[in-house]
DNA sequence: GCTTTTATTGACCAATTAGTCAAGAAAGAA
DNA sequence: TTCTTTCTTGACTAATTGGTCAATAAAAGC
């Protein structure tokens, strides 16, 4: 019978993967042990691998729960908030800028796995190139909405505008790991919203 | 009595760390077993150890082998070359975009290093900030003889353009491992050009 | 030829890895 | 209560890890 009954979880499935989160973002797949998740979700070994799979399984959750808490919240919503699309354009900046800036900055989850699994787990790979395309997508439409709006000049060709956007974020959140500098940051942010002129 | 004798070596220490360095590159540090490194340089584990020292130790020579033999010659020296320095700048761009679409780019080491290592060891972390520096410093300098000779924005902040530019260039190197797409990197190709404008 | 020094070879080791097994604990269904 | 199912705990394992030891080989200096 199918559904019924049995010993319930004495943890919360969001909360677990908000903690493996944390551990895989700041060190990266391979140099994530196991004893490290058990110590820093505070479940025992079986109750992992029951609740999750194995490692990469486990993996793999954690990208997707990143992507739910983290990008859709942060970048998505914010860039598909209502009202002026330029202003949306300027706080996704300042986001960028705040976050890269912030002590415990770690990059982007994803584009930290692309760097460590892209080229040897096809799977995986394939998962964060759709994560990526997601980002684009976001950024493509709210430059489009902005050209609209002749918030934005209407000349630029917007996917090109807003791959070049999320490449950016993207070289920003590797190179700021070695020096967190606000004037570099700036700079950066600066060239980036340049690109919009 | 130091210096006298003993039995020569019996392979070249460039070419042994020409192959460390494409292992290393390919699978970044941890990924990369002794046993690897081993059948890669054909030299049996006492003799790299003997002539390089531990794994960290033999990274550390391959990110200045990677340096002189890769940035030095494939950057640096387009960039410093005589002539016109808006020339030199293109020619770094095609070969960014030529490298990136290769079958078998794998990114840039020192970006690759600093996702992996930037937060864990210091000492490497240092090092690799050293070399995004003196990558900043050619791009600047370019950037300013090109601004000397009209060939770029005499009104754009130089160094900021040269953060913008080598951020760019280290996204590219990030996104492209999982979307190896012609369009997509000339699109970001284009979005450098335009700051120079 | 003999000595000294370094290079090479392959076996070895302690520690850590991801993953599994088996027994016990807890709660809903009957 | 009793049964059934699932969760939890901690010990265990097989394999791999980086790193070392000791013996051998090879060349230069005397």
């Amino acid at each position: 019978m199918p559904g019924v009954a049995g010993r319930p979880r004495g943890f919360d499935e969001q909360e677990v993967l908000n903690r493996a989160m944390a551990v895989f973002w700041q060190k990266g797949f391979d140099a994530t042990g196991i004893a490290e998740l058990e110590s820093a979700t505070g479940l025992g070994r079986q109750s992992l691998y029951g609740a999750f799979g194995d490692k990469r399984a486990l993996f793999s959750k954690v990208v997707e729960h990143y992507f739910e808490r983290v990008v859709e919240p942060g970048l998505v919503a914010v860039l598909d908030a209502p009202g002026s699309a330029r202003a949306n354009l300027e706080r996704a900046f300042t986001s960028w800028e705040e976050t890269a800036l912030a002590r415990d900055f770690n990059g982007c989850l994803v584009g930290n796995s692309v760097s460590e699994l892209g080229l040897r787990d096809p799977e995986i790979a394939g998962v964060l190139q759709r994560k990526f395309q997601l980002m684009e997508e976001a950024l493509c439409r709210t430059v489009r909405r902005a050209q609209a709006a002749g918030e934005v000049n209407a000349k630029l060709d917007a996917r090109a505008t807003a791959r070049a956007l999320l490449t950016t974020a993207q070289g920003l959140a590797v190179v700021v790991r070695v020096s967190r500098d606000r004037a570099f940051v700036q700079n950066v942010i600066s060239a980036a919203r340049r690109l919009l002129d």
